[in-house]
DNA sequence: CGCTTTTGACCAGCGC
DNA sequence: GCGCTGGTCAAAAGCG
């Protein structure tokens, strides 16, 4: 499948708001104010660094707008996958449905998901299934699908060498909801998750961070990313940075400023889109999320 | 020490 | 009734 055939994946963040200060250190703050105000008067000082807001300002729009047009790429590449998978169901399931039409006795894991509610017309159980890609190297049977599990059981079933773990819902008995975790067949790499029930409680894990999400420091910027109903989220957490660059420049008191805050401000930004881990970060954020959805 | 995971035993459904 | 299979139980082991 050619992912790249429906949507840009590039992340082309190389918004560089502050060619002015590429030559000189970053966290030189102080030094700098100082130079400032020795070469500008007060008026010219105003003007430029309304001129940079208004940059910043700029920046910070395009870089919305390149985060919009990401997570609106990322729900269209996710719906077409979804629409994929359910007009395209596997070879064996179709094999199975053939085998169950033509009376065949073979029990299958699709049958037997299908006799439960035969016996107990009263259940109201609801499979869903969801397929997460992990590294080759991953042995475990884990799927973070943000809630707690508890494993009861493990069992090699006949038509899949690999073991079928078997998880309860941690809230039960009063959350009645199990899911049963187990390599693909075709791709080991793939784990398929199958959900019985639904859950009568709130995601235990729906923290700002997310129930899968990852903290990451770009550079100086801590993140984490997050998915909402609505989509990802990326969330930059700027406000671990504050207490750090105070600290340096405690002494003065130009950090309580506008020149300051202003700078500050461009400090952030330009630290953010020149840092080379960004977009690595962004896009690992972001293809993490899709494959566990 | 309490909670979680592991794993062999056990149970139920189904076909023959 | 017997064998096969998927699902569950529960004692033991592991872990923080």
């Amino acid at each position: 499948m050619d992912y790249s055939t429906w949507m840009d994946t590039s992340l082309n963040l190389n918004a560089n708001p502050l060619q002015l200060f590429d030559d000189t250190p970053k966290n030189d703050v102080e030094s700098r104010l100082i130079q400032f105000g020795r070469k500008n008067s007060v008026n010219d000082e105003a003007t430029a660094l309304s001129e940079e807001l208004n940059r910043v300002s700029e920046e910070n729009k395009k870089l919305t707008d390149m985060l919009t047009v990401m997570c609106e790429n990322y729900n269209a590449l996710r719906n077409q996958l979804i629409d994929y998978t359910t007009k395209n169901p596997k070879k064996e399931e179709i094999l199975k449905k053939r085998k169950s039409e033509s009376s065949d006795s073979t029990s299958t894991e699709e049958d037997s998901s299908c006799k439960k509610p035969k016996e107990d017309p009263t259940i109201k159980n609801k499979l869903s299934r969801l397929y997460v890609r992990t590294e080759p190297s991953d042995t475990t049977l884990i799927v973070k699908d943000g809630y707690q599990w508890r494993k009861y059981g493990q069992k090699v079933t006949r038509d899949n060498p690999c073991p079928r773990a078997y998880f309860k819902c941690s809230f039960a008995p009063s959350c009645p909801v199990k899911k049963k975790v187990q390599r693909s067949v075709e791709d080991q790499s793939i784990l398929v998750a199958t959900y019985e029930g639904e859950h009568n409680h709130s995601n235990p894990s729906e923290t700002p961070v997310g129930s899968n999400g990852c903290n990451m420091t770009l550079g100086s910027v801590p993140c984490s990313t997050s998915l909402s109903s609505s989509g990802p989220t990326i969330t930059l957490d700027l406000t671990k940075q504050k207490p750090k660059m105070e600290a340096k420049t405690s002494s003065s008191q130009r950090i309580e400023s506008p020149e300051f805050q202003q700078f500050f401000v461009e400090q952030m930004a330009s630290s953010l889109t020149k840092d080379p881990n960004f977009t690595t970060a962004l896009a690992a954020a972001i293809s993490g999320r899709m494959y566990q959805r």
